[in-house]
DNA sequence: CAGCATCCGCTTTGATACTG
DNA sequence: CAGTATCAAAGCGGATGCTG
């Protein structure tokens, strides 16, 4: 990308990381951690892939992805965040809390990805009983479970998880309003939310208020 | 833009403020208050005058930005940001934070504005004693003066200030450097930075410790 | 299959000129 | 002052092909 020229810091953090697709590559190194070029490119639905080829070398250039040649038994190389790259997560939280009001019911050409929620429900909720014994919560709603581990904290994992005491299941915006509190489960019912299991845990979790459209 | 098209809060977010130039027209408004077009050419060096035009106007549409005709005494259009567009003020601060280590000593070709400077003082200082009586201090170092109005916190202002307790003149980054109690005032003289007035109060003021590259 | 590189048509951007 | 209009250059998206 061709420089602003401005000595401005956030003319200079664009400089690095305003191209597009760029800062949805560091959101995927953040959400998931260690990533080969097919878990970025799966969790980058419509990038073409010299564009992300391209962008990786450039992150890489200017330290704030590193890649890793994993050693044979593994057999594939690694990207991952650095230190810097890290640095960056105070952006994607901004960009998380703003754009979540953008969140009405997903249209059918949309992509649904399990993890980008992930980071959000992390951000959003917290225990509110911390010294309850530790509980765990089950969503289906993208294209893997979402795990919400309670213990003090609210601990977010992909993937099933071991017999939780919860499961709840529908499409996004009503599942997240019910979680957040924003909606009461009647409510959630009747926009075909389904809750199994222990359902006070619901009570157990939520998050400062905030008017996103999931409540809508 | 072309949407990602993914059912993402930070994807979303990009959506409406991820084009070109686009977050720096945002700065601006946050950093001035209402601008008029010609103000905003102004602090975005380089904008095609066409572009600025168009994202004025996605940015209203997004309900962003919104555009006053002040009346006949005026006769100019205000633009300003919304309270959703001040809600941006998170995402802004989290950029000016991490480019900071970026903002080694401006080169030659690298334009210059003190507002730019205003805003990452005023979120990296504060008033270590804040219940001495205010004073200020005047820095010489973009295109105007920057005052910093200290009451127990730091306010920052442009324009020139009435009769400053302390004057600093110098390049931005050792200026910064010895702001922020990163650079002693002896190594700041070797770098060009002239200190004239009370320099006790270099002394009132700080910020946390963070490894920018002002220190170098 | 993972990790790209190349090619090509389309869109966005940049620079400049011009206007009510 | 506050924009349009125009056009060349750069960037992007999509398809395809190559290499270990």
């Amino acid at each position: 990308m061709r420089s602003y020229g401005e000595y401005c810091a956030i003319a200079k953090s664009l400089d690095v990381v305003g191209d597009r697709w760029t800062l949805l590559i560091v959101r995927e190194l953040s959400l998931q951690g260690g990533c080969r070029y097919t878990d970025l490119r799966n969790g980058l639905p419509g990038i073409a892939t010299n564009l992300l080829a391209e962008r990786l070398r450039e992150l890489e250039d200017k330290g704030v992805v590193t890649r890793e040649e994993a050693p044979p038994p593994i057999a594939t190389t690694l990207f991952r965040l650095t230190p810097r790259g890290e640095e960056l997560k105070p952006v994607l939280d901004g960009l998380t809390r703003w754009g979540l009001p953008f969140m009405t019911e997903p249209t059918t050409d949309e992509a649904v990805r399990s993890h980008w929620l992930a980071g959000a429900i992390e951000m959003l909720l917290e225990d509110r009983k911390p010294k309850e014994a530790p509980a765990s919560i089950e969503l289906q709603i993208g294209d893997q479970p979402i795990v919400l581990n309670l213990a003090g904290r609210v601990d977010v994992t992909l993937g099933p998880g071991a017999d939780p005491d919860l499961t709840i299941t529908g499409s996004p915006t009503p599942v997240l309003g019910l979680l957040l509190g924003l909606l009461r489960r009647g409510d959630a019912k009747k926009r075909g939310v389904t809750v199994s299991g222990d359902a006070a845990l619901l009570d157990r979790i939520g998050g400062e208020p905030m008017p996103v459209a999931v409540s809508g």
